[in-house]
RNA sequence: GGAGGGGUGGCCGAGCGGUCAAUGGCAGCAGACUGUAAAUCUGCCGACGAAAGUCUACGUAAGUUCAAAUCUUACCCCCUCCA
């Protein structure tokens, strides 16, 4: 074993280090259980995605381990926005967003870690409890002066704000400041200190770690994970229809198992070592497997992850309905997790098949829908059809209809 | 405060009075091939319309013109240099 820490070992065999500081130093601090290490998220949007799941699943081994995580929602720091190595500001959100975003965020935390009140069990803080009380000119004088601008500029997260084209507001500036503050109030308060975070935020680790050195003389760490891309380089978790979203509410359970059904071959084994609680060893014996037998790797993958998200329960009605899409082409009516649209006999004439499109949400616009029509891929029970096509009113077998755009959007059209 | 450069479709980026719903690339959608993968090839890719065509769009607002993304003015925002 490389490291004397547990929890470091399988962090960096499953592909979640990036870089620390005083790697030595922490190894020997994290030796020992009931250790405490943060992460912070802010609170944009009202549910977390995939995006966010290396550093969520990073805690989780971390709690596996026998340490405790803290989970740091950026109620105070949202308010700012982070413009780490980003290119446009980000936009400044309400407080009653805010609110409704952060109830989200909190249960879209819930099935990956144990929150409780136990020794390895996480809690969650939020660091507008002590930044929305700062006082101007007590905050400079007491944390302020210890950061040099200086320094400031010459971190990489800056400096893609300061090339041409971009700017850098003041009040962005001091995103760092903050984040190296709650550092220093989650390391005063309640002695926690580890700091995760992406790539990304090294920057501002750095400095929280710097500011915690300078204040108190005591050492803490900072510990970055790589960035999720996929293996041709692009961000992950971004598909047509946007971010791939944790909350149900957001994306079914059926489209949540779909994305990583179908991720990239070149991906599978790493998404496998660091999504899943899959056992390193047996990990290892599925390196070897090429082709077209990785399907079924990837279906295990699926499986995996849907069901520490969404609980396993879920994933019978998935796979019931994606033997009926994909494997057979008969039954859906029983399928609950194909959409429906329910469609009243007496407006069958005065319905056309783009109305039902557009109004199932397919299709967004009505030109959309006759583009996709004309390009052939829009299909009634399996049969390719065109813009003339109408609902029959009498149906052969039952009450609905499959529609299909593409091969791997269906809906149930059912007659009522 | 002064001087100069810039703001174009989801993104990047051409265009600089009519032929511009706007070249090209990326992203996306569909089809072929396949393994619900990748790569490749083909078609599509502002809205409404069966179509002719109409409407909306090149930072915002006014104006010049038969005609404006393109010219003028004011304003907003960004960048660079000077104070």
């Amino acid at each position: 074993m490389k490291y004397k820490s547990s929890f470091l070992n399988e962090a960096s065999i499953r592909g979640f280090f990036y870089q620390s500081t005083n790697l030595e130093a922490m190894d020997e601090f994290l030796a020992t259980r009931g250790r405490l290490g943060y992460l912070g998220f802010d609170i944009t949007a009202k549910s977390l995605h995939v995006g966010h799941l290396i550093p969520i699943f990073l805690l989780r081994l971390f709690q596996k381990h026998g340490h405790k995580p803290v989970m740091l929602v950026g109620g105070g720091t949202t308010k700012i926005g982070d413009p780490s190595l980003k290119n446009t500001t980000r936009p400044i959100l309400t407080d009653e967003e805010i609110e409704e975003n952060m109830k989200g965020i909190k249960s879209c935390l819930v099935p990956f870690l144990r929150f409780g009140n136990g020794e390895s069990d996480a809690v969650l803080v939020n660091n507008a409890d002590w930044l929305d009380r700062l006082e101007y000119i007590p905050f400079l004088q007491e944390i302020g002066k210890y950061f040099s601008v200086n320094r400031m500029l010459s971190f990489e997260s800056v400096k893609a704000k300061l090339t041409d084209n971009n700017s850098l507001s003041f009040l962005e500036f001091n995103y760092m400041i903050l984040q190296a503050y709650d550092f220093y109030r989650l390391y005063s308060d309640m002695d926690c200190r580890i700091q995760f975070g992406g790539q990304d935020q090294w920057g501002n680790i750095v400095c929280g770690v710097e500011l915690v050195r300078k204040k108190s003389s005591n050492e803490v760490f900072g510990f970055t994970n790589p960035l999720l891309t996929t293996s041709d380089g692009k961000k992950m978790g971004k598909t047509a229809s946007g971010a791939v979203w944790l909350s149900k509410e957001m994306l079914s359970a059926y489209d949540f198992w779909q994305y990583w059904r179908n991720v990239d071959d070149a991906d599978v084994i790493k998404l496998m070592y660091l999504f899943t609680d899959v056992e390193i060893d047996e990990i290892k014996r599925m390196e070897s497997v090429r082709g077209k037998e990785l399907n079924e790797i990837k279906v295990r993958l699926a499986d995996e992850i849907t069901s520490i998200a969404h609980g396993r329960e879920s994933l019978q009605p998935i796979h019931q309905a994606v033997s009926s899409v994909f494997e057979s082409d008969g039954e859906l009516s029983s399928v609950t997790s194909i959409p429906r649209y329910n469609l009243k006999k007496s407006s069958i004439n005065a319905t056309s098949i783009i109305d039902v499109i557009v109004a199932s949400g397919i299709c967004v616009t009505r030109s959309e829908a006759k583009r996709l029509l004309r390009s052939g891929g829009v299909y009634m029970d399996g049969a390719s059809v065109d813009e003339e096509y109408r609902i029959p009113e009498t149906l052969t077998n039952g009450d609905t209809l499959k529609l299909s755009c593409g091969k791997k959007k269906h809906l149930l059209i059912v007659l009522e």
